[in-house]
DNA sequence: TTACGACAAATTGTCGACACATTGACTTTA
DNA sequence: TAAAGTCAATGTGTCGACAATTTGTCGTAA
């Protein structure tokens, strides 16, 4: 499967094509969550020297994906309840920001294309009636526009280059389709209607209950299959 | 000057070593901001090989203070006045979650602790009637206490982990010593105080007012300046 | 004179080998 | 038997050298 990346360039350098073959395998969970890697191991099934390899582990550590310790070696990352609400705590402080901004900094060309794409996915959710595919390409894809209308490079740095993997991992590994699709479509027009309003205080709060409202729906999903 | 490093371990390898000692020039402009790095140059300053050096680089461009383009080289980062503002957005939306938590999420010992420490500052600052210090160390040391208080791992990485250092750099070089001491205090323990009455949406709106106040005095004398 | 193209110098990317640290198993000793 | 110490094996950190790419210079042609 070809996934979107946002803020990806074309793998020019064979570290970058180690680094993007790696990344999907982890996200995907080819290689497992909480595995440790090992460098001889790995260099020799991507073909690469060892050199080669680290640079691609580096790349993957700045997505947070891997964790390294010196004179020890790197794990994937774990996938828990814990780490997946803290992703969503962070979410919902910087997508929030990023839809203030994007209130006053995206063209109205920018909103009027948006509101486009809005209405192909509701018409694409009726048609199939499938949760999926809205769930996850097409929820990333707003979700996604709407930082890069904040027009704030850090914030658009943060969060679509070094949390954007590890937000899809955990969407693979723990099976993310909900019955939230729905009412998301719904929460989605009246987030661009407010940024539309160029109203960002309200863009701002329909953002950050639109995450926590996911966050909080994850929460009682879990703790239902705990009992 | 020995700077506290939050989120540091000890350097344990010689690329360690390399990273902070650059990571001390970058920050205080020893090497200049927006210069290109040359890494055969470097690498003989430093008395380590290209591979030993490359490492650092690697965890110089985790924390933002240089960038790389691939087959061309790495530059340190420039210090502009759209990027310093960018990055107290990025605070003003991190910090003022990391308060909301820290609300609920701090053991009463460390409120109590850091009562004592805004106790400290207080009486030091009309000590010495100097705003430099409280301004520099103090302030961080606040900020970075209330976000360890926030408890999320993903929250205290990026603050502290990635953003930390470059924050200290924009400080260094912009020459931060604004008359905003007193009154950052006292914001300081309004803070405070919200968070010991558990109060995490007062908390989050005092933190996001109090950033955004710096945000703003600095937009202003700035273009006062260009005036 | 300007624009294009080939060449040379310098820099980055990649490689394989060595030095060092950690881990686990085994031996020794209380 | 248990605890501590030793040693080997594995893996990470570092090094120097080679290959590939980029950049600036020079020369040629329009």
């Amino acid at each position: 499967m070809n996934y979107i990346n946002p803020a990806r360039q074309a793998p020019v350098t064979t570290a970058d094509k180690v680094f993007e073959t790696m990344q999907h395998e982890i996200v995907e969970g080819q290689i497992l969550a909480g595995s440790k890697i090992s460098e001889p191991e790995l260099a020799k099934k991507y073909q690469v020297s060892r050199s080669t390899l680290r640079e691609a582990l580096n790349r993957l550590e700045k997505c947070h994906l891997i964790e390294r310790k010196p004179n020890v070696g790197s794990r994937v990352v774990e996938c828990t309840v814990k780490g997946l609400l803290e992703i969503y705590i962070v979410r919902e402080a910087l997508e929030g920001m990023a839809c203030r901004l994007a209130a006053t900094a995206m063209a109205g060309t920018e909103i009027a294309e948006l509101q486009a794409i809005l209405t192909i996915h509701g018409e694409e959710k009726q048609l199939q009636d499938g949760v999926a595919y809205y769930q996850e390409e097409g929820d990333l894809d707003f979700h996604y526009r709407v930082i890069q209308g904040s027009n704030n490079l850090q914030l658009i740095n943060i969060l679509c280059g070094e949390l954007y993997h590890l937000v899809r991992m955990y969407r693979c590994q723990f099976g993310m389709n909900s019955p939230r699709a729905t009412r998301a479509y719904d929460e989605h027009k009246a987030i661009l209607q407010a940024i539309a309003d160029r109203d960002g205080e309200l863009a701002e709060m329909l953002m950050r209950r639109h995450i926590a409202a996911s966050r909080k729906n994850i929460e009682r999903k879990l703790e239902k299959d705990s009992e």
